[in-house]
RNA sequence: GCGGGCGUGUUGAAAUUGGUAGACAAGCCAGACUUAGGAUCUGGUGCCGUGAGGCGUAUGGGUUCGAUUCCCUUCGCCCGCACCA
């Protein structure tokens, strides 16, 4: 489209969406402020990471949502907050510095600008004075902050909630350890006198175990290709999410947040969110919780005798206890393998030590163990049984040991059966000879005291014997693990912490930020440290300071904070601005992030809130999960060894093979034959077959990537259509919450709604809006209108209220309706979804002010009863009937229709008919006692 | 294996509480206006049948006067978790 002259009154969208994106700009139109007298609704998007590659036109479908959910909460009257920023630390940029050298934070300004760029030109409602960075250091200076302020704090069991760490020690200079019931690591018990006697090395090292935030030593997934630690939502299937490189497991000292502390308020308090329920599932799953009790089993090595827990949800089933299993990892291996098993049982954890995350995943179902040499006492029949180390139990979860029930546990059956231990059934009349019995159903035998009872009696009856005996007691175990929060990279936040005589010690607020220092080149050093090492005099006050830097969650954990008072040097957020904002109402993103950012967020969010900090104990009340926009490949056929490309439905005649086609150079699959020609240079001497003139490409449904190159870029859709039609055709393409392929094909429909609009108002010669007043039938088609968009928007069922719109105005354009009482109205109803036509028509009408905080208008509904017929036939109420008529049907077809009904509604009821009310075009009611 | 969801024309999809299935678009067909059309306008378009009519919401059954909608069976697809004791 070059040189296309427009006649003055014609749809001109690139002057119109120029022309209001700079008036936006100018006037600060979308700049919120707190304003005590309007409510406030908080409309977030997930930030991007920019990428190099640039928006593409699946990332903009939830902008456009949100976009249209602020714009519509203004007209209706909200003080409307709709931040935007970068989540902009991250391990491309990285990545990139280290093949180029570039520094990371040139490649990311260059990316934003171009997000930026591609962003206003779809015409966004954001407060871009807020707008936040989280590599800026104005920006990460409260990271750290909220890093140290967990350092500084521990979480108290009872109370529920974090604690300074001044108040845990007083706790110890007053009762020792057992003065608290904390969340905490390993720590031997001790008295006031002996933590009073404590050195600061070893009272440090005690309080390193109770910190919210602290360094521990732990199986971490140790990713060699990106020469870092990452956290459990980072890796997916035994490769890491970014990058796709293999991880493996190893033991290493690093930072972690005690996320795990917050198990069970996590899970509870998200029963009050208005989230999806398999969003919720989602969350359910990963925190993971179980209910059971822990239990002690004495086990012994022929030599020493020693108290050994175990974690069980099946109390029920100790009867049926044959053996014991040990995680490798766990520290009871050692203790409990005896000289004579010594080298079994190492060869063992060689094997099992060298296999990638990976590898153990994929030979899930093998079984594997070894016996350890040791026995373990069963502390209700007393019976010896062997204790063996096998790679089935996970050192992670419970104690990293288990009792093994093989009759009603398939693994600990699976592991019976290959090492050929005894199986004993405790239910009635169950049959395991070929599998165990899982199931929590039936009566329970060869059980002592338990005989006799069902399982579900069962299980309770033998917690509350083993609580009574001192034997163990209930406890609820959760999967969620603590959030590792080092990672051995450069373009992260430094840790602001220094090593003083070997003690982590934290740097003052003052020192806030603490700037990432330069470094030569972005790799590790030559003895293996982090980038950091390379930094001339990272020290402070003579001492070495931390080398990690922070997870890429760290920085998006609390923004949606930071948006609320972004310039506040003195606070992450002034207390009046929390108050006012609190928190986020409708937060739109994907579901990648589900057990990541929504779980950290949320954790982040909770502690803050334990301290003090901020208002709300939950930070995002709505959540809409955007599906994600799959791209639409298109395909030539060449045939073998030939430079001719036959089309699609002539292939089957030839040997061919299929050639991925740029999809901007074909439209509604025909192939655009001389831009194929100018599109590769092995394309320019390109012959074809073609089938009645055109070449008919082939397509498929694939991720969207350069490489298939299906990519669609938003800058190309408002080139040649603009961004309105962007906007409401993203919408129309089908359900927000739906991933579905991108097709450009269909948006000639939209982009000619908004030409009809646009002539509503205009013809050739000029404005045509007249003051007239309008029809009970133009009316009518408006108030339907607004009433269906309403709720459309509502429920966010986008797509619906475009195809009310659609209908809305060929019922106006049919009643060549160009009246000022109906045309203002519904511009002002469209204009969330197409904001620059809205501003401009609306101006047209003789506003002065923009259209974004005009009123939004009324619905009468009572305007379609009254111009309908009403009928009433008296039923007599029971069952209700209810039936829609075509707007139009004819009087006489209307009243057959009721007779029919009455039929019915005799037939069923036996007569007895109160009420039949019928309005053309609306709905019948049928009530029968 | 466990958990959640889905299955409607050629395509994207509509269908308040069970009440004319396929709205609104795309595509296709025919026509009008055009030097032209990737412009505009009009009409048609679920399937079978010339027709009347019949059949249709993955499959088979059930509840109901009435089922895309509720219940069960089978098949297929998608997503999440995955040795969590």
């Amino acid at each position: 489209m070059q040189d296309i002259y427009y006649r003055p009154m014609e749809y001109n969208f690139k002057e119109i969406e120029s022309k209001w994106q700079a008036y936006w700009a100018a006037n600060h139109t979308f700049k919120a402020e707190i304003d005590n007298s309007k409510p406030k609704y908080y409309v977030l998007d997930m930030f991007p990471y920019p990428s190099g590659a640039g928006l593409h036109v699946g990332h903009p479908l939830g902008y456009i949502a949100s976009d249209i959910y602020s714009r519509y909460k203004r007209l209706c009257g909200f003080n409307v907050l709709h931040p935007m920023g970068y989540d902009a630390f991250g391990l491309p940029a990285e990545q990139y510095a280290i093949q180029t050298g570039q520094h990371p934070a040139v490649t990311t300004e260059k990316n934003i600008a171009r997000y930026r760029e591609q962003m206003d030109r779809i015409g966004f409602s954001y407060d871009w004075s807020r707008e936040v960075r989280t590599c800026d250091p104005g920006y990460y200076k409260w990271t750290q902050w909220a890093f140290l302020q967990m350092f500084d704090s521990w979480y108290d069991n009872v109370q529920q909630k974090a604690r300074p760490i001044a108040e845990l020690e007083a706790a110890f200079a007053e009762g020792g350890s057992a003065a608290v019931d904390a969340a905490c690591g390993e720590v031997a018990p001790f008295t006031a006198e002996e933590w009073n006697g404590f050195d600061e090395k070893q009272k440090a090292a005690v309080l390193m175990q109770y910190r919210i935030a602290y360094q521990g030593e732990t199986a971490v997934n140790w990713c060699p290709a990106l020469g870092t630690v990452l956290a459990n939502d980072e890796v997916k299937e035994g490769y890491s999410v970014r990058g796709g490189h293999p991880v493996e497991q190893k033991k290493m000292t690093q930072w972690q947040l005690r996320v795990s502390a917050y198990a069970g308020r996590l899970l509870e308090d998200l029963e009050d969110l208005d989230w999806t329920d398999s969003l919720k599932d989602m969350q359910r799953n990963w925190i993971g919780k179980s209910q059971g009790a822990e239990m002690n089993f004495k086990v012994s090595n022929g030599v020493e005798e020693y108290d050994m827990t175990i974690f069980t949800t099946r109390a029920d089933t100790v009867f049926g206890v044959t053996f014991m299993v040990l995680a490798p990892e766990s520290e009871w291996v050692e203790k409990l393998t005896t000289p004579e098993q010594k080298e079994a049982v190492e060869e063992y954890l060689a094997m099992a030590k060298k296999k990638t995350e990976r590898e153990r995943m994929m030979e899930a179902r093998k079984v594997t163990g070894v016996f350890s040499g040791s026995y373990a006492t069963n502390p209700l029949t007393g019976d010896k049984v062997p204790v063996w180390i096998g790679e089935y139990v996970l050192a992670g979860y419970g104690t990293g040991a288990i009792m093994a029930v093989p009759a009603h546990d398939s693994r600990d059956y699976a592991f019976a059966k290959t090492f050929d231990l005894p199986i004993i059934p405790l239910i009635e009349g169950c049959n395991v000879s070929e599998s165990s019995f899982d199931a929590k159903e039936g009566i329970m035998c060869n059980s002592g005291f338990l005989n006799g009872m069902t399982v579900k009696e069962a299980i309770p009856a033998a917690i509350d014997y083993v609580e009574k005996h001192g034997i163990g007691h209930r406890k609820i175990n959760y999967r969620l693990r603590d959030a590792i929060f080092s990672r051995q990279r450069y373009w992260g936040e430094p840790f602001p912490m220094y090593f003083k005589d070997g003690i982590a010690t934290p740097m003052t607020l003052e020192q806030l930020p603490l700037q990432l220092p330069e470094v030569d080149k972005y790799l590790p050093t030559e003895s293996g440290e982090p980038p950091l090492g390379r930094a001339a005099d990272w020290t402070y006050e003579g001492y070495p300071i931390e080398l990690s830097t922070m997870p890429g969650f760290a920085g998006s954990s609390a923004y949606y904070l930071r948006y609320m008072d972004p310039h506040n040097d003195q606070a992450l957020v002034s207390r009046e601005a929390d108050e006012y904002w609190r928190d986020v109402d409708l937060y739109i993103g994907g579901t990648e992030h589900a057990t990541g950012h929504l779980i950290y967020s949320r954790f982040w969010n909770k502690f803050l809130f334990d301290l003090g900090y901020v208002c709300e104990k939950e930070p995002f009340k709505k959540l809409i999960n955007q599906g994600m926009i799959q791209g639409r490949s298109n395909f030539v056929y060449r045939i073998i060894n030939t430079n001719t490309f036959v089309s699609y439905g002539l292939k089957d005649q030839y040997e061919t093979t299929e050639i991925h086609v740029d999809v901007n150079i074909v439209r509604n699959d025909r192939l655009d034959i001389e831009a194929f020609k100018a599109w590769m240079p092995e394309f320019a001497t390109a012959e074809f077959i073609l089938e009645d003139g055109e070449y008919i490409c082939g397509w498929a449904i694939e991720k969207m990537s350069k490489s298939m190159f299906n990519v669609v870029n938003p800058d190309m859709i408002c080139d040649t259509y603009g961004a309105d039609t962007l906007r409401l055709y993203e919408m129309f393409l089908g359900p927000l919450e739906q991933s579905k392929p991108w097709d450009t094909k269909g948006i000639d429909g939209v982009n000619r709604f908004i030409r009809k609009v646009w002539r509503l108002f205009y013809d050739r010669d000029g404005l045509i809006v007249t003051d007239e007043k309008a029809t009970p039938e133009e009316l009518k088609a408006l108030h339907k209108l607004i009433g269906k968009v309403r709720t459309d928007i509502e429920s966010f069922s986008f797509n619906t209220a475009v195809s009310a719109f659609m209908i809305a105005v060929n019922e106006l354009t049919d009643l060549k309706c160009s009246k000022r009482e109906v045309l203002e109205q519904l511009i002002v109803l469209l204009s969330p979804f197409t904001p620059h036509i809205a501003e401009e028509l609306w101006e047209a009408l003789g506003h002065k002010e923009s259209i974004t905080y005009a009123a939004f208008p009324e619905y009468i509904e009572a305007y379609t009863v009254e111009n309908s017929c009403t009928y009433a036939v008296s039923f007599n109420g029971k069952m209700r009937f209810t039936v829609e008529l075509p707007v139009d049907m004819p009087r006489e077809e209307v009243d057959a229709h009721v007779r029919g009904l009455e039929q019915t509604a005799k037939y069923v009821a036996g007569g007895n008919i109160v009420k039949v009310i019928v309005v053309p075009g609306k709905i019948v009611n049928i009530v029968v006692k």
